[in-house]
RNA sequence: GGUAGGGUACCGAAGUGGCCAAACGGGGCAGACUGUAAAUCUGCUGGCGAACGCCUUCCUUGGUUCGAAUCCAAGCCCUACCA
């Protein structure tokens, strides 16, 4: 099986620049793609991109991520409906660490390995360039038709926001990069999202007109759920591969919470199981669906790929104790690192004794404000460890602190809050 | 630079002197049902308040008026067409 097929059987293949690029891929390449840094951790929506490169650098052939410094500078206008906001140089330098940090829990970097993956930074090739260099150097390779042609363009320039000069030139920037990396590295394939296409072929042609030399492009597409979401992201917030900002137990229920109609598909991009096993899976699913056993394996994987052994065993335990309901028997300690990275809140003793719960919800910050912690109490919805909040009068007393210090609070159904009193 | 249109809550969008904390839709939150689903149904969705209610909002700043999201003036911003 050849990695295009594999790319095509794993829901990993849109489409590609030219047929070419089978033959192409029978000896090793030298590939890249694109990361924004926007944040200092990459995102479940990053997954794709990331398997894509691990299955391309298992294959043996060379991987370079790229980390758009300098694009990021600008921002993408692909898929966005508006303007972006635009990154400081220092925050872009500060995510970069980040997102090395991220992408190594895939892709090997090891100098000592025989095939070790490369990152780059786009800032590093354009920071000195100017804006005469550009136009002579860059520029003249470029037809507006072309340019206006693209989708990202047409779009934006349909929308009622219009677009900007700097956005509009986001292409030719991320052209150069493929020409860039051509030249230094000889990078002969550039892979993305299907929504980089335009990006991707500015860069393919730019290579051309100045070399006449063939590179190729290849898309995978974008990852939608069953209802047509976008994936990576859960009730409105990424799901990012830093703990510090996605506990382990956040991300492993994310995953854990897969549709049915989902899991299988995302089984086959987000993980390097098998075949077999993953169609034993979907026998399972639908025999026992209500066991999700696909879903755990699903986030079992991803979960131990991210965080490893010891960040898996503790998602799994806090799930355990969320939803088996035995708060009662484990020592404040216990809660402590079960909720590690829970939102919580440490307020004072007379911020929280006698007082009504609704106020100690908004006081801690669970709720932005009094009025829509007082409807969460009403509507039923707010759980002290674990046991419904009857009553908008309901007291915190001594007797709901774990050992005097700590109480989990819970809105809703899977939204946890550790309160801590000093 | 000209002409026309526009800026309302998280988003879209009504409202064009009092009945407006502001219709409707989406989103979000909560509940019921469930498999920690999906689909469906119900309630809530500016702040404070148990509640009558009170307070702060409709781009900004001034003004007219008993009363302004609504009228006037200036400014800022956006869009389209023209130059």
């Amino acid at each position: 099986m050849n990695i295009l097929d594999t790319f095509q059987a794993r829901h990993l293949f849109e489409d590609m620049t030219s047929p070419g690029l089978a033959k192409a891929l029978d000896k090793p390449l030298t590939v890249y793609a694109g990361f924004d840094p926007t944040s200092d951790s990459l995102q479940a929506g990053n997954f794709v991109t990331i398997m894509a490169l691990a299955h391309l650098q298992r294959a043996g052939h060379r991987v370079i991520a790229l980390v758009g410094g300098a694009t990021g500078l600008i921002g993408d206008p692909s898929g966005k409906s508006k303007e972006r906001n635009l990154l400081s140089a220092e925050q872009v330098e500060r995510n970069l660490v980040g997102i090395r940090e991220n992408l190594s829990r895939f892709l090997d970097f090891s100098p000592d390995s025989a095939n070790p993956a490369i990152l780059v930074n786009n800032y590093d090739w354009f920071k000195d360039f100017t804006f005469i260099d550009l136009l002579r150097d860059v520029g003249r390779y470029f037809r507006m038709g072309v340019m206006l042609g693209k989708d990202s363009v047409k779009k934006r320039m349909e929308s009622d926001d219009g677009m900007s000069f700097t956005e509009f030139c986001y292409q030719i920037l991320q052209g150069y990069d493929f020409y860039h990396l051509y030249k230094t590295y000889g990078c002969a394939l550039q892979i993305g999202g299907s929504d980089q296409w335009g990006n991707i072929t500015a860069g393919t042609e730019l290579v051309r007109r100045i070399c006449g030399e063939e590179v190729y492009g290849m898309t995978f597409p974008l990852v939608c759920d069953s209802t047509g979401k976008k994936f990576g992201k859960s009730e409105g917030n990424a799901i990012f591969l830093d703990a510090r900002k996605t506990s382990y137990y956040d991300f492993y229920q994310f995953f854990l919470r897969t549709l049915d109609a989902d899991v299988i598909r995302y089984l086959k991009i987000f993980t390097f199981l098998p075949f077999e096993r993953i169609a034993e899976l979907e026998a399972a699913v639908m025999a026992a669906p209500e066991k999700r056993e696909a879903q755990q394996v699903l986030a079992e994987e991803l979960t131990r790929a991210v965080h490893g052994e010891s960040g898996l065993a503790i998602a799994r335990k806090a799930t355990g104790v969320l939803f088996g309901g035995a708060i009662e028997g484990l020592a404040a300690a216990e809660l402590e690192a079960i909720f590690a990275n829970v939102p919580s809140a440490t307020l004072s003793a007379d911020q929280v004794l006698g007082k009504p719960a609704f106020e100690v919800v908004a006081a801690a910050g669970m709720a932005a404000s009094k009025g829509e912690a007082r409807r969460l109490v009403q509507q039923g919805g707010l759980y002290i460890n674990n046991a419904r909040v009857m009553g908008i009068e309901r007291a915190f007393g001594a007797s709901d602190l774990c050992e005097g210090r700590l109480a989990v609070l819970r809105g809703g159904k899977k939204s946890f809050f550790l309160l801590k009193v000093r």
